[in-house]
DNA sequence: AAATTTATTCAACACATCGTTTATTATTTC
DNA sequence: GAAATAATAAACGATGTGTTGAATAAATTT
């Protein structure tokens, strides 16, 4: 499973850069950052960066998958019941996780962030509830363009909870998104 | 309301640098383009490029704010019947801009545009619609949050559409997108 | 149609960041 | 402690940037 364990060093390298990156990324668009500034703020060495990196916007991939596969462990590490809720439950797992990690997050799911990581959070609901929506039949077509909504739109909705600091549970916005997706407008009038 | 005619000169090179930037935009991502490159292409000085544009994201954001003002144009260009099923005639309109312009919307709403126009476009469908939705009355923070849900839902089902070739009509995606906003998947079982 | 205004071009400029290299130093691992 | 590996420092040519001022071309105005 694990593949050696690196290097202190990198480690140290990665993290400060990281870092640093984020906290450029909360101040200005990604464009407008220069590998030079990210080094200097984070005391690296710029042929460092690129024997790591290919440039910002590969660090902004790598810490993007690194959040997915993380979001995929922290799933795996529980086991849902089967009582027609499992949606529920794993949603409200991943928002917790997005709460857990929300300086990280926020910043990633924000139109700082690009369209397509946004769009893979989504997809690993997609593949956890899978099952769960093949049971009510629809041709494969029109459930395409159902996955598209509900994804994107969920998407959206936890946009929107981070811009606002969280308030509901990540119970409550799971529940909701269920409901959005199922049941739409009407479930609320 | 119209501010003088502009001259026929600037016309054209806005028209050029545009077309040529779409045409980059298609092979790679923005932060690969360059000034230099968008100029060449159009044929084009690059002195002339910075008496129009600040850089490759401001003519972005230009060709995008044209957009979306075309597109409020158009709709202005019909009166809607008041029968209840106005979001659906204001939907298949938009739908309809945007096969018309199949070519600039799929990049604009594609993982190459930013996020926040894509958000914008489905703004103009909330400002119109706003008044059907209100009628069910629901509190507004909740109402905000079925908002972001069915707005950036809807820009799913859009992408997905012009990804696939636009194969339904824009009436029947129009009804697709208000039967899930409304009903979510419970209309389709 | 001529005069005037305005846009574009051309060439040159200093400047910053880029991406790579090579030798040197520091740290980690075994 | 020895060997291996990573980070540093300094230098490099290359490329794109953004701006300039003078010359040219095309539009609009009279």
């Amino acid at each position: 499973m694990k593949s050696k364990k690196t290097d202190r060093r990198i480690k140290y390298t990665k993290m400060v850069l990281r870092e640093s990156f984020v906290k450029l990324l909360k101040q200005k668009p990604i464009s407008k950052i220069t590998i030079k500034e990210i080094c200097e703020e984070a005391d690296i060495n710029r042929a460092t960066f690129y024997s790591h990196y290919s440039d910002q916007y590969d660090l902004l991939r790598q810490i993007e998958t690194g959040l997915l596969s993380d979001i995929n462990e922290y799933l795996a590490g529980y086991s849902f019941s089967d009582n027609g809720s499992e949606s529920i439950q794993i949603l409200q797992k991943i928002f917790e996780y997005v709460q857990e990690n929300a300086e990280v997050c926020s910043v990633m799911l924000s139109d700082k962030g690009d369209i397509s990581f946004q769009q893979e959070v989504m997809k690993i609901v997609q593949k956890q509830c899978i099952s769960e929506w093949t049971k009510k039949s629809v041709n494969k077509e029109l459930a395409e363009y159902i996955y598209s909504f509900a994804v994107t739109g969920s998407v959206g909705v936890v946009h929107k909870w981070l811009k606002e600091g969280m308030k509901q549970s990540a119970r409550e916005l799971a529940e909701m998104v269920i409901n959005l997706t199922n049941r739409g407008i009407s479930a609320f009038v």
